[in-house]
This record gives structure tokens, sequence and C-alpha cells, in this order.
DNA sequence: TTTTTTGCAAATCGTTTGCACGCTG
DNA sequence: CAGCGTGCAAACGATTTGCAAAAAA
């Protein structure tokens, strides 16, 4: 049974694009999970999706799940970012622009920023060293101006070595 | 039995007086760990430093070497990064300056470049921002001039796809 | 002696995979 | 109908942890 389709975004399409090139198909379960995402998330893991599909209806297991992730990844719909944790973090690409993150490292709170000067260098960068660049990724963890002054050194310094970049 | 030490330098004191300061003790263990990673390393990650450790005389447990890179990356001895594979990486901090770093997804070669307009930039956007950054960290993912025409497209995008950032 | 360390093996935990059945195209 | 997709449960694999024995201070 096909799922009551709200009129299928861009993304559905490029989705369903994606998939025929492959030969694999568009079921309910890649379907539910790309709105899922798209609808109600920004930056999510594996964990929150399974919870947020799972909360409602019927139930979809944790293999479906990765197995989708991988897929809308290949078909750079979701970019993979652990945003230095240790589990996997991911975020819907909404649209074709890049950002990086600021990562605040007190209340994991996420902000993002784009600064053309930063790619621009970036590029220089590679091209001097005869690098092809492929992907980038750029974190600066640290304290949010909310967190400034909630924590101490020692609880940071744990934080910092526990950051997996 | 203490190992008959070479003369101890810098680094070793840097981390006598972390392990003093926190009442904890110089083993040989951790002295052999701190010796072999500024010996003869520049990425490395467990395995490495536990087959290194394993080969020759008698042996040291992997529970051993979590734990002294642990107390290493808290005192600022060793950095740990994992250039975006599934497990963590470290590398020896041997001057204080920071770096970023070019990794090639083809042959996993890491080159390191440091640009000062790079940091100043970030410092720019945190004040912004209104952040307070403790770390960052910038992974530009791709091929080395060597690996330029070794691969193709769809593997190329299978290993961007797998990136741990 | 007192406290910290070590090795071992078992436990974690997010993620992946093999398999048998079910559904899509 | 053939070929993918799914759920389940088991496998994975790097890292962590509890515990009893061993070593530093």
């Amino acid at each position: 049974m096909r799922l009551n389709a709200k009129v299928p975004p861009s993304e559905m399409r490029c989705f369903e694009t994606y998939l025929r090139s492959k030969k694999l198909k568009l079921t309910d379960e890649r379907v539910k999970i790309l709105t899922t995402i798209f609808d109600k998330s920004t930056h999510f893991n594996a964990e929150w999706l399974y919870r947020e599909l799972n909360q409602k209806k019927q139930s979809m297991s944790r293999a479906t799940i990765y197995r989708t992730l991988y897929l809308l990844v290949q078909c750079n719909l979701v970019r993979r970012n652990s945003l230095g944790s240790a589990h996997a973090n991911y975020e819907a690409i909404r649209e074709a622009e890049h950002h990086d993150h600021l990562i605040c490292l007190n209340c994991d709170r996420v902000i993002e920023f784009y600064r053309l000067n930063l790619e621009q260098l970036q590029e220089e960068i590679c091209h001097e060293k005869n690098f092809q660049p492929l992907h980038h990724n750029l974190q600066i963890f640290g304290l949010c101006s909310e967190c400034i002054n909630k924590t101490d050194d020692s609880t940071m310094r744990h934080k910092v070595a526990q950051i997996r970049t």
C-alpha cells in the first residue's frame, strides 16, 4: 500500500531518480524516512529517526533506517557528520549551499555559518598543494553565548578530549 | 623495574608534571607509550601503537594503551582526531602550533597545513556569533596528487559517504 | 602499607550483515 | 515472476569497564 502521498517535493523526485538509476525501489519505508527527515529535522541521528518513525504508526527496523540513510547520503539529500560525537549525526541538505558548524560542548546546540572567504581560502590551499577536494568539514567546538559561564575548566577539558573529529 | 631511561625530553617532564598533579604514577608502561609515540609516529591509531609496543619485548594490553592515550590527550601531548575514519586517530603534538589536514581518500595520506588567515577568519566568526572556541578542526577530504587518476566516481562517492566527521 | 595500575575478559553500543520471507515493478 | 526490500537477531569492532592480582610511593 502506497503512502497517501503528499505532493512529492523536489527531494522526493531526486530520490526517485536516484533509486531508478540504481534499479532500486521506492518503498513506503523509504518515502516515510525521507519525509520525516525533511519535515521535522535539522540535525538528527539514527536513534531520533527510529523513535520518530515508530512512535506513531507501524514500526520500522533500525536496519532499514541505516540502509536508507546510506542511500540518502549517496544521492546527496542527506549529509553525514558526527559533529564531534561518538555516533553518526545527519542533516537534511535543503539547499545546495554548504555550511560549517559551531558546536556547543555544553548544550549541544549547533550553529550553522557560511563564509565565502573561508571556502575560497580552502580552494586556494588545495590548489597549492595539488590536492583535489571532494568534501570538507570545519567544526568549531566551544561554548555558545548561553553556556559560557555555566561550566568549569576541568569539565571542558574532559569534553574536548572526548571530541571525535 | 624502571626503563633504562634515555634522557627524558620536555614531553616526558610535561607528562610527569601532569601525572603528579593528579596524584598518578609514572609507570614503565606510560613511559614506553609516550616514548614510542614521540619516537616513531606522526599520525597513528590505537592498534598501531598496540602492535608497535608488542612486537618486540613484553606485552602491553590494549586497556592500558587506551587509558594512557586518554591521559596524554588530557595533558595536551597528544591530539585525538579520527581523520574521517570510523575509529580514533591520534597525533603527537610536537610544537605548540596547530595545523589542519588534507586527507587522501585513496591512499590515506595526511597532508598537514597551516594558514594564519584561516585561523583568524575563524576567530572572527566566533566573535561575531558570540561563541567561545575551545577546539576546532578543519579537514579536507579528496585526492592527493598521486591518486587523482587512480579511482572512479562511484568509488569516491562511496568513500565520501563513509567519512566520519 | 596504601593506593594506583595492570591485564584479562566481559560488557558496551552504534552500526552492519546474513537469512528467510514479503512486497515492488 | 524475478529481484529487491524488510525485520530479526546475530555479528562486528573499536573502546570501555569491573575485578583481582601486581607494582609504585
